[in-house]
DNA sequence: CTTGACCTTGCCACTGCAGCAAGGTCTACC
DNA sequence: GGTAGACCTTGCTGCAGTGGCAAGGTCAAG
């Protein structure tokens, strides 16, 4: 199995499958004669893995922790729960930044006519002297 | 005003006001005889308005049309609005993705027994063929 | 023998900053 | 006059996570 059908097979590009594998976070595949990548089963399922741990928003860090767990079975579940509570934690943290932002925006959006007329109070809030509750630099 | 008093007054970083410079985001300041960027109130105004559209969350590029309209007294506020609108569906679709992410997880953390054990439905449903319903990279 | 579909490496671009280095300058104090 | 330290200058590197492009090697089919 070459790298395209690897990647066919596990939803990574061929891009990201080498990445992966130059930051360290898939083995070192074998190569043929030709110097192409090899893949077997076992490796369409490690970047399975990676894919499902990617598109639940874990970094590329988390996604290695997660990894060490996976092929660790010594581990502990509790190791791996509080992987996922401080993601759950940190995802909360942005939902929270946002919507902040949203309830901000569409207040102001609200009260904006949206006509040919310029008077629109987003620019004039934005203009203003004080700062708005957002924060998200804090 | 040199650029540490701008910075000072505006909550913009030295550095993040020359980048804003360099990216065309704000005029080029006038310069003393030792070449030091000298601000004048107009210019904190500037910066200020910049870190609102910011902490708002809108891209340089879309804040970067804010000022033009700003600075644009023909404006219509229509056009204001739309940017608003869009930047508020941005915030929605992040908003909704994060959240399908989140329940996703805390599902399977609450089946997780969090102990010494090994065995964790996070890791398993990880290393599960199919692929995960939040599906981000779409 | 050519076409084109694949593979290889490597480097640049993007966003929105932060940090660090190596220098120039200004102010204040001794 | 000298020196300390706070400020300014430019420019380079790094980060996550890709996408894109270039310039080449390879393989199978026609």
């Amino acid at each position: 199995m070459n790298i395209g059908d690897a990647s066919r097979l596990s939803g990574v590009t061929a891009k990201m499958i080498r990445y992966y594998e130059a930051v360290g976070l898939i083995p070192v595949p074998l190569r043929g004669a030709n110097d192409y990548r090899h893949y077997r089963p076992h490796d369409i399922h490690w970047l399975r893995f990676i894919r499902g741990a990617r598109d639940l928003g874990f970094s590329l860090e988390q996604t290695r922790q997660l990894i060490l767990l996976w092929q660790d079975h010594e581990r502990s579940s509790a190791e791996v729960k509080r992987i996922a509570m401080d993601h759950i934690a940190e995802l909360n943290d942005k939902i929270r930044q946002l919507e902040a932002m949203r309830e901000t925006l569409v207040e102001l959006a609200e009260n904006c006519q949206g006509d040919h007329r310029p008077e629109c109070p987003i620019l004039r809030d934005l203009a203003a002297e004080e700062m708005t509750a957002t924060n998200h630099r804090s």
